[in-house]
DNA sequence: GTAATAATGACAATCAAGTTGTCATATTGG
DNA sequence: CCAATATGACAACTTGATTGTCATTATTAC
């Protein structure tokens, strides 16, 4: 487990460079549906049938409550979310996808398939299978 | 070649997810230099001798040139930047580390050194190396 | 059951990173 | 030399997100 610093350093660099190019990418792709990169991160932790309060999100998410409850509002707004009772507390209802949510969502999805398709197409499944694999390593530490 | 669009979808979730994970720990370790993200930025495409001028970095970090401008005249300010002449171009000279830059973002360096070597304390240097290959290839793609 | 404590939604101010637009001036290259 | 372009400076704006505060409602500890 001999960690060269110097290694990992420039996987940190390459995931903020990364990052920063795929979100200019995803917000060209997410334009047409009339989301922001905010509301998309929403409907991610809500699809396809997750029913999750405002705070829980917010939790997940490791952001505040209050920008995933403007978030969420403006969701609410547009019908692509909706809310159900909590069993859990009276006053926070449960968020969760509309029809139409899913279907924007899945729509979304899709395209955004055809997209890392084409980007991951000169990688091997086993490249990506480490890839995966260590990032996820890596976030589970950053908890 | 056969790409799962599922599985190359959740690495880029998770370099969504490690971005921001990773921004609130390097912030956290940057307040102490009093030196901002975006300055860090700078710093890092000149350490530790490059001489670039403001466009060059703007190209070269894929920004605009106005955001560069305002973060070099303000790394200048702090005397951790200064300009040398430029021969390619009269007005708009090369910037470079100062001495007190170059010792500071060499300190700042170690610090993160440190940290991504915990970090990457669960990983391979096998899984570090693909990792990182796959990563080039993904920026690579999106230039 | 009631009192203390914590959680929630709403609202506002603020922040940081970055973009876009514009201007005057300098610089460059045909 | 002249047209086209590059640069720095400044300003307004956008976006994702934080922080602080408030009133209200829930939850819990007794």
């Amino acid at each position: 487990m001999s960690t060269n610093a110097s290694d990992c350093y420039q996987i940190v660099w390459l995931v903020r460079r990364l990052f920063r190019a795929l979100g200019q990418k995803s917000n060209e792709g997410l334009q047409k549906f009339g989301i922001s990169a905010a509301d998309r991160a929403v409907l991610e932790f809500l699809y396809p049938d997750e029913e999750l309060s405002v705070p829980d999100i917010a939790a997940r998410y490791q952001v505040s409550r209050q920008h995933v409850q403007v978030t969420v509002n403006t969701l609410l707004n547009g019908k692509l979310l909706t809310t159900k009772d909590n069993p859990r507390h009276k006053r926070s209802p449960l968020i969760a996808l509309t029809a139409n949510g899913r279907k924007l969502f899945s729509r979304i999805k899709e395209q955004d398939y055809k997209t890392v398709e084409k980007l991951f197409s000169a990688t091997s499944a086993k490249e990506r299978h480490t890839t995966q694999k260590t990032l996820e390593t890596l976030l589970a530490q950053l908890r």
